[in-house]
DNA sequence: AATGCGATGGTCT
DNA sequence: GACCATCGCATTT
């Protein structure tokens, strides 16, 4: 996860493929990232742009810290921090298609048990989206801040060593208002990404 | 398929 | 008081 070090354009494609981990008393929870979006300081779309402030500290902090955000009253959305410390940038998982635990994300998505046969879509909309991704793991303010590189974290990354092969897409940035044009969004051809149009 | 909108609360002006 | 790095459901094609 060296990556991480450089700016968020740079290690934000370098994320895909990589697994995101949660292990809560609840039960283990494993996806692959499969679609990211990077911001910067200089970026009018980011949360940094207009400087540092208690919202938005974690992402000055060293590369690998969550940034865990609040937004319409009722999703979270998880950042991975990228850069130099003190510098206000990270990259949003959009989506994660599951590899583990996929009866605890149903748990925590549909609030009931997860049935013997599912339909397709069901599946899906398990963790096809930001906010869908964080609910999926159990990730709340609470995880704000904590560094995603440490082994022992409720919340982690991990690398993954299976060379898989998926098309890279790259694309602008979902649901912004602010420098829509700029290409710093990158998925795979997973069928969890969130929009294949942006 | 695509489009529209309400929910709901934190953050910043 | 306005604006959200969203989601789910309703309505229209």
């Amino acid at each position: 996860m060296d990556f991480l070090q450089l700016t968020a354009p740079q290690a934000a494609a370098q994320l895909l493929g990589n697994l995101l981990i949660s292990e809560t008393p609840e039960g283990r929870v494993c996806g692959r990232i499969v679609e990211v979006e990077a911001y910067t300081q200089d970026d009018p779309a980011s949360h940094t742009f207009k400087g540092h402030t208690a919202r938005n500290n974690s992402m000055f902090q060293q590369a690998g810290t969550a940034y865990v955000y609040f937004t319409y009253g009722m999703h979270y959305c998880i950042n991975i921090v990228t850069d130099k410390e003190g510098t206000g940038s990270g990259v949003l998982i959009r989506a994660v298609e599951p590899v583990e635990g996929i009866e605890i994300m149903w748990r925590r998505r549909y609030k009931e048990d997860m049935p013997a046969t599912t339909a397709r879509q069901r599946l899906l909309n398990l963790t096809n989206g930001p906010g869908k991704v964080a609910q999926a793991f159990g990730i709340t303010r609470e995880d704000d801040g904590v560094n995603l590189l440490d082994t022992s974290g409720i919340i982690r990354l991990e690398s993954d060593s299976t060379t898989e092969a998926w098309r890279l897409f790259n694309t602008t940035r979902i649901g912004i208002s602010q420098a829509k044009d700029v290409l710093w969004r990158w998925h795979t051809d997973s069928p969890y990404v969130s929009k294949t149009r942006p």
